[in-house]
DNA sequence: TCGTGTCTTGAGAGCGCTCTCAGGCCGATT
DNA sequence: AATCGGCCTGAGAGCGCTCTCAAGACACGA
């Protein structure tokens, strides 16, 4: 077994071709003021007269600290491998303030808590990583806090379904929500359905209740039917709705895929929108100015969640004090669906 | 600054706990076979009693193999962070390859050949990983030449644009193309066009290639325009190829997404598909059955894919030889669209 | 001139693990 | 009964790095 780094130079070598001690070399390598300047530059130039790189293993091993990141998500999140690019977008994030933090991001996946999810557990709790991110938690899922029983900082995206003192960053699901049906019951509908969300994930059940509760004010029902923030699920429960309420004028999906599902839906069943049928989406995906009509939705900063729920999990790990939850703004955009 | 392992039982406490030595619990740990029954029963029940986690950094430093694998995708790519969920798919096939094998991935992001690419260069030649995936390289981009020169076992996704022996697995774009566009001719289409994927890209270009030669075979003149993969770009080029031939009566797309603009264009323009104009995609993502009308489209695997480049690079890592260049099967998908 | 304090440098002890090597035990063979 | 061979086990040497601690160098004031 070949092994490529076999004769990769070590510190040793560079500190012989310095003429100075394995300590100095290591003090330059890591930054230390206190080196003389022409030491310190002779230690630079045989650092890269050799091309040496520092052994992480080695490093790791006195330092207890790995410089990773655990991500953790869930494999069967139909909002991380369908045609909703959710998950994309919030790896994007997190890489880059991992990058700036010169931090490794490992991504872990995990199928419904099978033998994975041990896996992970170990993997995590065994000192590998630094921290985890967890996100798209489906159910009760018991792993953030067993993580952060064991020692690991944890910090998640979403609010959790336990009873947990797990940090979380999230937008504020439920506001949002009634601020998009507002708008539909503000510009005159009457009778405002929703697509919901799965009702296992906190986003699923907290869009959900900020809809029945602006209905509630409103005095007005609720009609529901339950995607699974997936396209196809939008347009099936978009068909389900239209049977159970020929006369329904507006709704509200959790996701845009369910919107654009819906609108696909709404235009076979032959409704206009925004004439008949007003829709309103949640995410502002890039894909939701070009739908037909372009979609009315609730933005929300993706992107800046994943950057956040990094900087977080960095926080915590670097010994600080974080704010137990985070909620990031949204903002309804208005386009032409509604 | 409180480390969450400092106070993890080491392989010397289960040892001590058993009574045995330190190698022997090793040998128990690794599951070699020549340890007496009772004495690995001894072991392993301290091993749980313990919960030891062997410290992946000490058996790194003294087995130089790091059991994680980079996963290096190029950030700008328009089909790795834009509403193409193909990053999401080829992800999720190495992650079930690695998984399988008990290692790593770690996602490392580069821009276009700034700081960042000397930065997993860097990571990945310093003995950080047993080897990289390399996938959506932009243009004749050095760096997976450059790795593999270093000693990295490497291996890409996608055709090189460079001179190189860096193994690849991909399918064959330009005879899927090919067969794309005959299944158009063949149905008695006269006027095709294509929307071609980015030029700086082995798929793009290979798939424009097989278009062109298809219409050569058949005598008949090219007429092409240019996306990035996106849905955005395809509903531009696709105006454009209107307007240059509004005659046209068939269209090949590069991606699916670009189909699926092409779609919205069409529609936008009056034209009727299949009947005015035929589409054909490439992809078969699972949005392509839920367009309007359904589209017709070339199946890649995209997850085997994923799967297969890892698997490849983990044989790499493992010292066997293997082939190099993969080509997967592709299929046409017959829908509606052509 | 000598002592004191400050700053830079080097020596060396591990971090936790794997793996080689040698020793010990035991059954088998002559 | 003595010797041989095979199989397990333990001792110990590192893997490459960081970090403590002490020693040396130097400037300064008394």
């Amino acid at each position: 077994m070949v092994m490529s780094g076999r004769d990769r130079p070590t510190l040793e070598n560079v500190a012989q071709r310095a003429g100075v001690s394995r300590a100095t070399a290591s003090r330059v390598v890591n930054g230390s003021t206190s080196v003389a300047p022409h030491i310190r530059d002779k230690v630079l130039n045989a650092v890269d007269a050799l091309g040496y790189v520092p052994n992480q293993a080695a490093r790791s091993l006195v330092t207890q600290r790995t410089d990773s990141i655990a991500l953790v998500a869930s494999e069967t999140t139909s909002r991380v491998f369908s045609d909703d690019p959710f998950f994309a977008a919030v790896i994007r994030g997190v890489s880059l303030e991992l990058e700036a933090a010169d931090k490794q991001l490992v991504l872990m996946m995990v199928g419904p808590s099978g033998p994975s999810h041990d896996r992970v557990e170990r993997y995590a709790t065994g000192g590998h990583v630094d921290g985890a991110i967890i996100f798209s938690m489906h159910g009760a899922d018991p792993l953030p806090e067993r993580l952060s029983r064991a020692g690991v900082p944890v910090v998640c995206n979403g609010r959790l379904l336990t009873q947990s003192q797990v940090p979380y960053v999230d937008v504020d699901n439920e506001d949002a929500a009634r601020a998009a049906v507002h708008h539909l019951l503000d510009t005159g509908r009457r009778r405002v359905a929703t697509i919901a969300g799965p009702q296992d994930m906190s986003a699923g059940i907290d869009r959900l209740k900020g809809y029945r509760s602006a209905m509630q004010d409103a005095s007005r029902r609720s009609i529901v039917a339950v995607g699974d923030f997936t396209r196809q699920s939008g347009a099936l429960a978009m068909s389900q709705l239209l049977a159970d309420d020929p006369q329904l004028d507006a709704v509200f999906a959790a996701s845009d895929a369910m919107a654009d599902g819906a609108l696909r839906a709404l235009r076979q069943n032959g409704r206009r929108v925004p004439d008949d049928v007003a829709v309103v989406g949640f995410d502002d995906m890039e894909f939701a100015r070009d739908t037909e009509p372009p979609l009315t939705t609730v933005r929300q900063p993706i992107t800046d969640i994943g950057r956040t729920v990094a900087r977080q999990v960095l926080r915590l790990a670097a010994g600080e004090q974080i704010e137990p939850v985070l909620l990031l703004p949204t903002e309804l955009i208005k386009r032409e669906s509604a």
